[in-house]
DNA sequence: GCTGGTCAATTGTCCTACAATATACACCCA
DNA sequence: TGGGTGTATATTGTAGGACAATTGACCAGC
């Protein structure tokens, strides 16, 4: 028998079995084995392979589904299928846990649209320099659509997003167009309190000079624009603050 | 009776049990009902209160648990305990989740280090009016660990990002230093892939520089170093990159 | 006073069964 | 022949109970 020298005894933490389902699957996963939109096996298959019950497994698939990772739909035909995860995803989860870390008291607004400043005054630039026809138009469409609207629309909030995020896909970077649209819709609850037929139409014109500018590719020009509506729209978005 | 005019019949979504208990327990928590490090009931407890079964109360608390809000330890003083929810939580899942999205191939890395200097540039010259003494310590203390050590030491990328980190939160916007810390993390699988000694002693001449500037409450100064320390640096971080 | 072992509360895992759900398909009636 | 209608069925959702694992607290003994 050796002598009790134990030379590089490994000892690697032990792993609980949810945690090692969970594991293989989100490698099985990552590693393109499940496509996306593909239907993974039922419960009861993946515990049998596992050999593990039920429940372990269902725990396990409840964390892939939080992590967005998969989703579960019921029925004869349902199953738990890959998401097709894109920055779009990125951004709601985002946006979602910065409302919780505001609500707990941890993250200024003021914080927020400072962030939106230094986000979306280069994703204009580049937008004038990387867009698309089809940005344009979507630009355009939502300008429309403000148009035709009246004040006590409640989605005006909503088509501004619409406009800044297309600004920030625009721009060519998906992670930049995935940020803005997360701190932009973090701000939404503080925005437009009470907007009058005035700030609505100056704002309106403010977009339009954006698109004009990003269309006919200037980039100086469209973050001088962007500079200037975010000066003018961030005023009106923080009752209590300086 | 009346006659069958169904005026405004409500129709509201039918919510699963799951879905109702962890609303109910994410709104008490948000609501301060269980401060920061309380622990809720025990799950045997819970499911009485709700009137459902203990596994769907471990759904729910599952639930929390992966969106940050909770975590659970085992033991005779265990339980479900409050989570501190910062800043950092969010730069955690952040940057986890770039890594899926750049692993799925929906992201470049490319993408990613575009936004570390439109964020990176600012921080700096937010930090340059706003850092305390003691983030200009926290910087200093981690440019003595990197002069301390040799080219073979696995820690570096962590170092480096350290730095960067402390530059984002010494902006005083804790959103901006929690999306530094997250990008920079996300790009660490590509970076400093064959660091030469050159390359890090320049590197630390460099953050040198930015501290310097930094310190002395030079905006204009900050950014340029900032920038110019960008430029240096990621030119080695993308070996498959133009 | 310190070390060690036992205890108890809580979560983790398992098993089994039933309820809810939603597709697919046959079926009936016009 | 066509369209709605019911029914079968596979799958997830929920239930309840039982046991294993974990870990701090308490207690006994040296």
């Amino acid at each position: 028998m050796p002598t009790g020298s134990d030379n590089k005894f490994k000892a690697r933490q032990v792993t609980r079995p949810r945690d090692q389902v969970e594991q293989q699957l989100r490698e099985a996963i990552l590693d393109g084995h499940f496509g996306q939109g593909d239907k993974l096996p039922p419960e009861t298959e993946l515990a049998q392979q596992f050999g593990v019950s039920r429940p372990t497994v269902r725990e396990a698939l409840g964390a892939l589904v939080s992590a967005g990772l998969i989703r579960k739909v019921p029925g004869v035909a349902g199953g738990s299928f890959v998401n097709s995860v894109t920055p779009d995803s990125l951004s709601q989860m985002l946006s979602e846990s910065m409302d919780t870390i505001v609500r707990i008291g941890a993250l200024d607004i003021a914080e927020i649209t400072a962030v939106r400043r230094v986000l979306e005054i280069p994703a204009a630039q580049w937008a004038a320099r990387n867009r698309s026809d089809a940005d344009i138009a979507k630009m355009r469409s939502v300008i429309e659509q403000q148009k035709r609207t009246t004040i006590d629309d409640p989605d005006i909030p909503e088509y501004d997003l619409r406009f800044h995020t297309a600004i920030g896909y625009a721009s060519g970077n998906r992670l930049l167009g995935a940020f803005i649209a997360a701190v932009h819709d973090a701000t939404h609850p503080a925005q437009f309190l009470d907007v009058t037929s005035d700030v609505a139409k100056k704002t309106i014109r403010q977009h339009i000079a954006i698109v004009a500018a990003i269309e006919s590719s200037e980039p100086e020009a469209a973050a001088a624009a962007m500079n200037e509506h975010l000066d003018y729209v961030l005023q009106y978005s923080l009752p209590n603050a300086s």
